[in-house]
DNA sequence: GAGATACGAATGTCTAGGACAAATGCAGTT
DNA sequence: AACTGCATTTGTCCTAGACATTCGTATCTC
């Protein structure tokens, strides 16, 4: 009895000071779980009538589940150079058709082997992930195993998670199980110590592992010395850091998602704190969607083959 | 010529979209620095009068650059557990003063390799942490290295990043090379692929993925199969991939700084959302301190080794 | 004296519209 | 085909008010 009593108790504090129950939620977690600030969120309600959420004891926005989801197609599209009036506002059928449109126009041709990892991770089976990848890397060697295996790869995963094909655990643990692989690939090739280290890393906000991992992978084959100092790092932090290793490069990586004005801002501000002596590359999907452009100095890399032979020009 | 034309072009063009100079930065450039909300910069100013920024031509916000160094030691402060009205407004030496105390309290007794690797850290002498780590896992096998080793040093880098004494850079790097260590050992070790694994992770917001490898490590040596998928897991992701892989617990890892009421709420919901036969552990330094506290039936371990007796005695 | 309870102050995050510069799309011109 | 100029779109910033939750402390009870 007692029990009862408390697990309505615990419920009812549940439901009022968390302004997020199982079927909507508030509009801090919408914009974490989509990416789309709280200030745009309010201005599409305003300006489209989408997203349309509901609200609670307090007045606050509360958005059902089924909002989050179409919400986060319609980032997908917009980070994909659709214009928001276009996008915001349509029924979620026809965002579907207009991203499987989108999705074709790259026909990323996978392979037979990597079109069965796909499969494998949305049966969970993981065993069957970890040998097909060792077995890929093995035959191939790491370079091409990361140019044309795990890049196709990850974008086909990308896509998937973005169509809702696959859940994010099963892309987090494709992640996982990427980055074990590789950082193992690494760690046992031979290093010159004695050329200026690259300093690798991701802007703030920008979580994607994997492509820093890929990125080091190509360093490492030819022996270049190479800092990772991981995902999420300031500005300021990189600055320092590549002071302190006396770095002769940094090297960021921008997912398609990552491609924020607030992360072209940061570039800038990274570019002006840098000594004139240390290059500043930039690569991953988002690197040439960065609104306002940097500054010419700053290279940028479209795709995995332009950096590697950049780097065997150094 | 045309380049020196360009040039300030480049610089114009920067400074007016910009509004941030080298001297001053506006609102979002000072949340991404110092990870303070826009909002509560906003709601300082108005209550404490400080920050007192300047303001641009549009009647923006723009922060001096020693304001922005302030901003960063007042966050560490309130981090720590000042509150906001002992700490906002003071000036930077009072800040300093305060952080210098709350650094010695601790006092961790370390070992004379552990002060060496934070002292390499500090160095930036990469090469030294890598052996140095290397050694110890290899004399003392990774279960000791994990709970009298690294349990120790992770501690203490946390503490002297906190106090201002390494820089978030050296601390990432630091995760960075552990990280890929326990990875590989990880993998060298065989698993019984006959029971059912354990889901491990952490709750969205958390990032520290050390945690979450130190965990698995101790999972490892006994040969107990263990899925991570990974940091900053929704609850929903959690259930479903517990169900995926017909998991018999999730663990989660939960930090100092992620004990929030955010994730005391998302604990209470996943044990409601798993099934009855799933168990469900929680660990790291914050486990304790959730608050409301999660109901009797979730494990909570406050050690390493406590976790390791519960591990032997399955 | 230790521990529980109640109350006021402190705190972060939400709300509403309004505003405006920069980016984009489009028509017209060289 | 490339450039110019204008209108529209879009994200982010602004002010100022509100309020639920948390923290600190004073009071009460065992």
């Amino acid at each position: 009895m007692q029990f009862f009593i408390l697990a309505i108790l615990v419920n009812l504090m549940y439901v009022s000071f968390m302004s997020t129950t199982d079927t909507s939620l508030h509009i801090a977690a919408v914009e974490r779980d989509t990416g789309i600030p709280k200030d745009t969120l309010r201005v599409w309600e305003r300006r489209y009538g989408f997203p349309r959420p509901m609200r609670n004891d307090h007045g606050e926005r509360t958005y059902p589940l089924d909002q989050v989801a179409t919400l986060r197609l319609v980032k997908q599209l917009v980070d994909s150079g659709y214009r928001p009036n276009r996008v915001v506002g349509r029924d979620e059928g026809e965002l579907r058709d207009l991203l499987g449109a989108a999705e074709t126009t790259p026909g990323p041709d996978l392979s037979a082997e990597a079109q069965g990892i796909v499969d494998a991770l949305r049966r969970q089976d993981l065993a069957h992930v970890q040998e097909t990848l060792r077995g890929l890397l093995m035959r191939r060697g790491l370079e091409r195993f990361v140019i044309d295996t795990l890049a196709p790869l990850a974008s086909a995963i990308g896509d998937a998670w973005a169509g809702g094909r696959l859940a994010i655990h099963e892309e987090h643990l494709f992640s996982e199980q990427v980055d074990r692989l590789l950082s193992q690939a690494i760690s046992q090739l031979p290093v010159q110590n004695d050329r200026a280290p690259t300093l690798l890393g991701t802007l703030p906000g920008e979580l994607h592992r994997l492509g820093l991992r890929m990125v080091e992978s190509l360093f490492a084959v030819r022996g270049l010395p190479c800092i990772s100092v991981g995902p999420d790092v300031p500005v300021d932090q990189l600055v320092d850091a590549s002071r302190g290793h006396q770095a002769g490069c940094v090297a960021l990586s921008i997912s398609a998602c990552g491609a924020t004005p607030s992360a072209a801002r940061a570039v800038l501000d990274l570019r002006n704190q840098l000594s004139n002596e240390t290059m500043l590359w930039l690569g991953g999907r988002g690197a040439s969607r960065l609104r306002p452009r940097p500054p010419a100095v700053v290279e940028v890399f479209e795709t995995l083959p332009e950096l590697a032979g950049r780097l065997d020009r150094t």
